[in-house]
RNA sequence: GCGUCGGUGGCGGAGUGGUCAAUCGCACUAGACUGUAAAUCUGGCGCCUUCGGGCUUCGUUGGUUCGAAUCCAACCCGGCGCA
């Protein structure tokens, strides 16, 4: 019994992009498709009613935060993840990698998922804090040690460690425990820590097919390399040599060199598996992706951008809060069907972001979600009705205009 | 009327002789955000600026002092108490 199967329907002519279909036991999601981010099993400021209602097929949640709270073990006794949290879609659970990352080298620090290296302050104040600064994650030689953002307290976590709690979890995709790296550290490091993460790999891989669990919930590998073409490639082959049912792609990566990773990943990984783009969402990021083999995208990019007042339309994103809107009555983006922009204007959206209701935090992330997920959806029919770069080029001329 | 306390930048509120264009919060204003340390964070916020600096401010007027938002006097305004 497979966990998972993935049937392609329609490639992209003349490129490595491709629609298809990922089976899960709660369900399909028609790729490609952007996987909603709920990291501590709630897609923030919304209802699972509304996630659905938006057209999301799939949600994503975080094995470190939720093993800190409410506990994995907990989470299990409630049914898992799906029932946990009224979501009876596919859902998928990062294995804490990104956090590596996020709490680890990039702490403090003006690094984030993707940087630009058109910045070179950000390189010249990476060296001057040298390793002074503190980090909440540091690296061990068979995981990870965690100091708890929420109280201090000291966990470690392995490969196995890391699988566990996502067994315990029960989400329908899980990720082998990874270390994403900073594209600012050296190569000689970027090696040491890809060595890392196949090690981890494949004790996870291992660990995973040593349990039941193994039958029905997937598992996808992630290929690292930062943005160096050998140690992309390398890894990309190495990945895939395991018995993975999927796979991602991670890294934090310089702006400039997402795509030509990307393409060099997906020429590699085998065609009959899914690929997932780990941590992007941008909507020029999303077509770079889809173009190149990506099957699945998650970010929190919509929703944290929605919280904030950020919002996407198709002329591009627009900041609701600013004065200009106080009395606009028109909706956020004239173009958009969903909802909120068929029943609430720019000036009421305005006001309540000022104001700091709730409400206003909840519209701008159904919206930007609604958005997201309905241009891959768009890009998606693209594809099978094989006028993908009319589609494209119809969004991105006024997207970027 | 007498006594008393007080009047600081849009608001609240620090500051009680120089390091004060004046801490801080709010508001305002703009920006950032890509496997969520995030309903968060950052910049600006008297006027002018060739970003070095220049100019005018702390109820009003005058005074003391090398120097005043800070001390003194008078006046104006407000709170409270007593008549």
């Amino acid at each position: 019994m497979k966990p998972l199967e993935f049937k392609i329907e329609k490639d992209l002519e003349g490129k490595l992009g491709r629609a298809g279909t990922i089976t899960t036991p709660h369900g399909a999601i028609h790729t490609p498709a952007f996987v909603s981010v709920g990291t501590k099993a709630t897609v923030k400021a919304l209802t699972m009613d509304q996630v659905k209602s938006l057209g999301a097929e799939v949600v994503l949640a975080n094995t470190y935060h939720l093993y800190l709270q409410p506990g994995d073990e907990r989470v299990k006794k409630f049914g898992g993840l799906q029932k946990f949290m009224n979501w009876h879609g596919p859902t998928m659970t990062d294995s804490g990698g990104f956090q590596v990352f996020s709490l680890g080298a990039a702490f403090g620090k003006q690094i984030s998922k993707v940087v630009s290296i058109t910045d070179p302050s950000q390189l010249l104040s990476e060296r001057s804090t040298d390793g002074e600064a503190p980090r909440l994650a540091t690296i061990g030689a068979d995981g990870v040690s965690f100091r708890s953002h929420l109280d201090g307290s000291l966990h470690y976590i392995t490969p196995e460690k890391s699988i566990e709690i996502q067994h315990n979890l029960g989400a329908d995709i899980i990720f082998a425990f990874d270390e994403c790296t900073s594209p600012q550290e050296e190569l000689r490091y970027q090696e040491e820590a890809l060595e890392r993460t196949h090690r981890w790999a494949k004790k996870s891989l291992e660990y995973h097919k040593s349990k039941d669990n193994s039958h029905y919930q997937a598992l996808f590998g992630i290929v690292q390399g930062g943005r160096d073409e050998g140690l992309r490639k390398r890894s990309a082959e190495y990945i895939s040599s395991l018995d993975f049912d999927g796979f991602g792609i991670g890294g934090s990566f310089a702006k400039e060199d997402m795509e030509t990773a990307v393409k060099w990943v997906n020429e590699i990984l085998p065609k009959e598996k899914p690929r997932h783009l780990l941590g992007i969402g941008e909507p020029e990021d999303l077509i770079m992706g889809i173009e190149n083999g990506v099957d699945l995208f998650d970010c929190v990019a919509p929703t944290r951008n929605g919280r904030g007042g950020t919002l996407y339309t198709s002329r591009g994103k627009i900041n609701i809060r600013n004065a200009d809107f106080k009395e606009d009555m028109g909706p956020i983006d004239d173009e958009c069907e969903c909802e909120v922009c068929t029943t609430y204007s720019r000036a009421y959206i305005c006001h309540l972001m000022r104001a700091h209701e709730m409400l206003g935090g909840t519209l701008g992330s159904m919206h930007n979600l609604y958005f997201i997920i309905n241009l891959v959806k768009r890009l998606r029919q693209g594809i099978i009705d094989g006028n993908f770069d009319e589609v494209k080029k119809v969004f991105l001329s006024k997207y970027t205009s």
